[in-house]
DNA sequence: CTAGATTTGTTCGTATGTATC
DNA sequence: TGATACATACGAACAAATCTA
């Protein structure tokens, strides 16, 4: 059951790469042998024995999982494929690569978040704890401080934070990687509208005071409190943002942009 | 700009590998070009002229695109990497495989569906055609026969379709590819279960009923109808699942499985 | 801090399989 | 049926990174 066998298929297409085969196995084999974050996988020489092949192809394949973030390669003695652990960034930044394509704006993202961030509200209630409360709290008096210097982009980036903390406490992997996605994409989206104006600064309040009742309802362990809290929170975010991206696109349309990649 | 130049990073970390910046910049070359599925790469003998590098290098490079989805590799004259049309299914296996490692239930997939299809549906009123309802009304047929024949586990299969429709309908690329992805976990998740019994038809009963309904409320552009159907489909449907879960899960405890890889 | 050992990164040359003409 | 053009795979080398003595 080691090597892999050279059986080929009769009708089903192209023969599968050899170095697939092995990257399959490879994966597999990390599933199955429960292998931890900074664990060793044998190195190229050792493979190369192992599946009776070129370095080539075993470098074919271990690129394979370097570019699936199963593990990251490092040179000198101990070196070899190391196991990574379970980069959400790596999946995270596939799926922004895809979805690069097809042109997104702030009422898609948030005719999701509008639904999922009520579910993970709801989700975390009666799960957390001192710390988690903590962290809200700092998270609030960081907003505060940056709406008060009036560093309003950053101000829109920590607001984000917020939201990920919610992420952390949430028990349900699926909801709480898509929360984190949908999150790191505001954050993108956000970071070339931070010009303007004075509309940060009631929408900094706006996002305080929303914060500050989620966490009192998160504190009175009240569900249905926090549901009612958050849809009105993101449905405020969301116009909100819509009117600062109407500005940024006029304003992009006005005053010509000096590196112009813009309409790439 | 064309050949990567050897510019050694003064102080920051690794060198990046050659192979990661030619993948970079091929990546990049895609985009800018605006390159159609379809569409070829230079051949890799013209890669390495061009780079002025090694084939395994070149190879390497080529692995990272097609890993990410991006080119598909073919032999012959007139081979070569072929651009992808942006394969939704490259970004959901990737997903899926990152998933896998943190293990996931009916119920958590359930808590973002109830959430997102109700959304999904709501966006897609109006939107409909008759070609639309057309492939709806034959995948509920489908489900009449699969279920008339008693082929339960092709008739849950077929009828997760159903919702795939909707999400070829969408105008929302983020919410189409979430529910999509949701829809093919729960393929998989159902595959192991198709076991059992006299629940599955109690389910698809349940399932025609709505989709019919949903249909119904469709052709009416009813969107808060269409709503309030969805979520009482997503919430009978999370129920029968778990019967089945449960069912399964003591099946397995019960009857000692041949094959016994069920553990893994 | 230098020197050597170990392991990845990269190159070259060659052979084989596969699809097109 | 070759003949051609291309990806796939092998093997041996050297270069660069990095740990250890």
């Amino acid at each position: 059951m080691n090597a892999p066998q050279g059986e080929p298929p009769p009708a089903p297409m192209r023969r599968i790469k050899l170095s697939d085969q092995i990257a399959e196995d490879l994966c597999r084999r990390i599933a199955r042998e429960r292998l931890a974050p900074g664990d060793r996988l044998p190195n190229e020489r050792a493979l190369m024995q192992h599946y009776g092949c070129a370095k080539g192809t075993i470098r074919e394949a271990l690129k394979s999982l370097e570019v699936q973030g199963l593990v990251t390669m490092q040179s000198g003695p101990n070196g070899g494929p190391e196991v990574r652990p379970i980069s959400v960034e790596a999946a995270a930044q596939q799926l922004r690569r895809f979805l690069h394509f097809q042109e997104l704006d702030f009422a898609q993202v948030y005719a999701l978040r509008r639904s999922l961030e009520v579910a993970l509200g709801a989700s975390v209630v009666g799960r957390l704890g001192a710390a988690d409360f903590q962290r809200l709290e700092d998270n609030i008096a960081a907003c505060e401080a940056a709406n008060a210097e009036g560093r309003r982009g950053t101000g829109r980036i920590v607001e984000v934070d917020f939201h990920d903390i919610l992420c952390d406490a949430s028990d349900n992997p699926l909801l709480a990687f898509m929360c984190r996605f949908l999150n790191s994409l505001l954050r993108d989206l956000v970071e070339f509208r931070s010009e303007s104006l004075t509309e940060h600064e009631a929408f900094g309040a706006h996002n305080l005071a929303s914060h500050r009742a989620l966490v009192s309802a998160f504190r009175a362990e009240d569900a249905d409190g926090v549901r009612r809290e958050m849809h009105e929170h993101m449905c405020c975010a969301e116009h909100f943002m819509q009117r600062l991206d109407a500005k940024f696109r006029k304003d992009l349309l006005s005053t010509r942009v000096p590196g112009a990649r813009a309409a790439e």
